[in-house]
RNA sequence: GGCCGGUUCGUCUAUCGGCUAGGACAGCCCCCUUUCACGGGGCAAAGACGGGUUCGAUUCCCGUACCGGCUACCA
């Protein structure tokens, strides 16, 4: 109770984070702090036939992007470590041949090969009470021939033995009690041959030595619980064991299943968190954030897929996160991932990000498209005019690029079918004011100024600003988008006015 | 198949026995805007089904249906 409160998210490093990843380290850490805990990472490597390098980079990269540094990981070190299960390997030998002594687990000599034929036979093989005896392990053979097989070097596991017919059952934070037979739970491998631990044991040992007191872990996991139960039963006792909570899965969109990689490339949008490059295909996979999303973001979209406050509040900063989670107001089911509405959460974060912030992240992205930037002060400017037409950053891009530099495609097609002399007229006069203006020392004025000398301007020639409004638009943007047009006039300055208005006229000659 | 879990508008969700079932995204309409957005207003849209318990069930219990997860020397 008093003890601090100590979470860990446990990766394997087989790939990139997905959303479902992402949102089980978010809540680990919304847990963690909300009771200023502390939040662990550490790398499940367990399986060396999975592993990808580069993988574990990634993971640490993304955790940095969202702003969810762990206290302690491989990378960052701490007192209980190492963080590696790769790195741990000796540990979890001396805890399996502890439970073999204690008649909890048991040798199994059987190959792959043997089980494959087993479940080929049998309809639902279990490694269990059921099929035990019909096995090569210590519990179906003699004392001498397993002696025998151990002293020959045959291959081993190590298998958990599971009891009869005992009821396990523990309280989830999320979905209360839940409870198992034990009979219908095999028996796990916990040592593989090649001496590595399975999850099972690796989780369940690790979970101890590193003081873990909240469990918290993807749905998928809940038929495997019974196991940990029983191996924390037997290694460390119950009352030592973790609070545990699964996690409801996020869903795909159309039909049913959980999120994968797959859905994301079908349906277009990301699914994982960055950018991930597989080393051995060289494919890369889209991330939330080189798609234009910003972590306050993404952190916020995730946090309210399955969880909320309470009240009608749905954009959080992490600060608030952190201080208003609880994990009983996580719901027990899973949700379908609603990639509009998650636009929806960037384009509110864009709106309320300031736009000296906001200037920092879309510099390079514009840099990269060629444009060049010479002020900051005028980035600045320009974001202000244009955030709130962008839902995710490469949107600044198109809604941009003309303050810098003049249009290229021009639509002249939709100022064609109302251009007439009187209308050349006013756009040249409008040019030469704008000279006449520079040449008197005015590089730019006041939008409302310009607007009000635009619209006399227009009277004079008889002509409805109305109908003026969308060529002069179309002269400056290159088409029928963008903020105000004065707004434009006043950033873009005379000079630069001129031009495109003389240009344009070139253009419609 | 077995085990475990889940089930409120199309989607994410509020409701902890008393509701005209609220909000948000998406959709549609209107206003604002001489562009595109933003913003404001409005419309439409839900308790899987059947039994109980109760004065009263979306809420509690049971059953059914449907959906999902797991069922590896993968996590």
């Amino acid at each position: 109770m008093d003890s601090k409160v100590r979470v860990r998210f446990a990766p394997s490093p087989t790939g990139g984070l997905h959303l479902g990843g992402v949102r089980t380290v978010l809540f680990n850490y919304l847990f963690a702090k909300h009771h200023k805990g502390e939040f662990i990472l550490r790398i499940e490597d367990t399986d060396q036939t999975r592993f990808v390098a580069g993988a574990e980079d990634y993971i640490q990269n993304t955790l940095a992007w969202c702003g969810l540094v762990p206290d302690e990981s491989p990378l960052h070190g701490g007192a209980y470590g190492p963080y590696r299960q790769s790195e741990r390997k000796p540990i979890y030998a001396k805890y399996a041949q502890q439970l073999i002594e204690q008649g909890n687990a048991y040798y199994a000599f059987d190959t792959p090969a043997d089980l494959e034929q087993k479940r080929k036979e049998i309809l639902n093989f279990q490694y269990s009470k059921a099929h035990r005896m019909e096995m090569k392990n210590s519990i179906s053979l003699t004392e001498q021939e397993v002696t025998t097989l151990l002293e020959n070097n045959t291959p081993y596991v190590i298998r958990i033995k599971v009891p009869d017919a005992e009821e396990v059952k523990f309280e989830d934070l999320i979905r209360g009690e839940v409870s198992f037979e034990t009979s219908q739970v095999d028996d796990k491998v916990l040592l593989k041959a090649d001496g590595m631990p399975t999850y099972h044991l690796a989780v369940v040992v690790d979970d101890h030595l590193m003081r873990i007191t909240h469990a918290f872990r993807g749905e998928e996991w809940l038929p495997s619980a019974p196991v940990h139960i029983l191996l924390w039963k037997y290694l460390f006792g119950l009352d030592q064991m973790p609070k545990w909570a699964h996690l409801p899965l996020i869903l795909k969109p159309d039909g049913n299943g959980k999120l994968s990689k797959r859905d994301g490339e079908r349906l277009g949008f990301p699914v994982f968190a960055m950018d991930w490059t597989d080393p051995a295909t060289k494919e890369t996979t889209i991330g939330f954030k080189e798609r234009g999303f910003l972590p306050e973001a993404f952190v916020n979209l995730l946090a309210v897929l399955g969880w909320n406050d309470g009240t009608d509040k749905e954009i959080f900063t992490l600060q608030e996160l952190i201080e208003g989670f609880s994990i009983d107001r996580v719901h027990k089911g899973g949700a379908k991932f609603d990639y509009e509405k998650a636009k929806w959460f960037n384009t509110e974060w864009i709106k309320q990000l300031n736009n000296q912030e906001l200037a920092k992240l879309v510099r390079p992205i514009l840099e990269k498209e060629g444009i060049e930037i010479h002020e900051d002060d005028y980035l600045v400017k320009v974001i202000g005019l244009v955030k709130e037409r962008c839902h995710l950053l490469p949107d600044f891009i198109t809604q941009s690029n003309f303050f810098f530099t003049p249009p290229i495609q021009i639509d002249t097609a939709s100022i064609l079918p109302k251009w007439d002399d009187k209308k050349k007229v006013f756009f040249t006069e409008l040019a030469k004011n704008y000279a006449a203006k520079i040449t008197d020392g005015h590089l730019t004025a006041a939008a409302s100024d310009l607007e009000t000398e635009f619209k006399n301007l227009a009277a004079t020639q008889d002509l409805k600003p109305g109908d003026l409004m969308l060529p002069f638009r179309i002269m400056l943007v290159g088409g029928k988008f963008g903020p105000g047009v004065f707004d434009i006039v006043s950033c873009i300055e005379f000079k630069d006015a001129m031009q495109r208005i003389n240009h344009c006229l070139s253009l419609l000659a």
